[in-house]
DNA sequence: CAGTATCCTGGGGGATACTG
DNA sequence: CAGTATCCCCCAGGATACTG
């Protein structure tokens, strides 16, 4: 990383924009390993209500952070899972994730 | 980067708590060089009004990821710095600007 | 210069119930 | 299972004016 600062314009409002969301770095988080089916979304992150879930996995999806695969089967089966913009940010993610770990541990915050 | 995933509790939601606000990593962009004042900080972002700048510096400076000093001349002199905690933040922010600004070029966006 | 002090608004997010 | 459909509420964020 040896870059500064000005050789970019910043696009961090657009960073906002697209993962901002309040639950939207949890879900990327989720889906890191494996694509999930939205059951399984729910049951990783409980404190999300059905419809929110859908909200920013809509927005995702219109992003094109995630993609949505939908089989035919009864009862309906749904994929998410990472595209290559999602992918490119599970580094970021991790460092993210990292960061405020030891920021909780310096700071006696429980997560 | 060759952490795996399950290494780490995932504290997202706190990473959001504490720079998820609609302006902070803007502000922190523009705090990477040098600390700056005020009124250089309402410049950099135009966009932002007076008070809403003036509440996430404070958040920001309460999570002590920037820090604010103030000298006692007239009329008051008040500048915002990084502190370690913001500076651990850095890398992370040109990853995320590269990350947008290239997402931004593939996808006809103007910054 | 670096803020307060007010007032206000929209929409992000939540709770609950229903369904192809 | 994977969603809609409603209804609702709060407060982050904004607009404007004033000040030590």
């Amino acid at each position: 990383m040896e870059k500064i600062k000005n050789q970019y314009i910043c696009s961090l409002g657009l960073t906002i924009d697209l993962i901002g969301g309040k639950w939207k770095l949890m879900i990327l988080w989720y889906l890191i390993e494996e694509s999930k089916r939205f059951t399984e979304l729910k049951k990783s992150i409980p404190d999300i209500s059905q419809k929110v879930l859908t909200e920013q996995l809509r927005e995702l999806e219109s992003s094109k952070i995630i993609s949505r695969k939908v089989y035919a089967t009864v009862p309906p089966t749904v994929e998410y899972s990472m595209t290559k913009y999602g992918e490119s940010l599970i580094p970021i993610l991790n460092d993210l994730c990292e960061w405020s770990k030891k920021y909780a541990s310096e700071n006696n915050i429980k997560i």
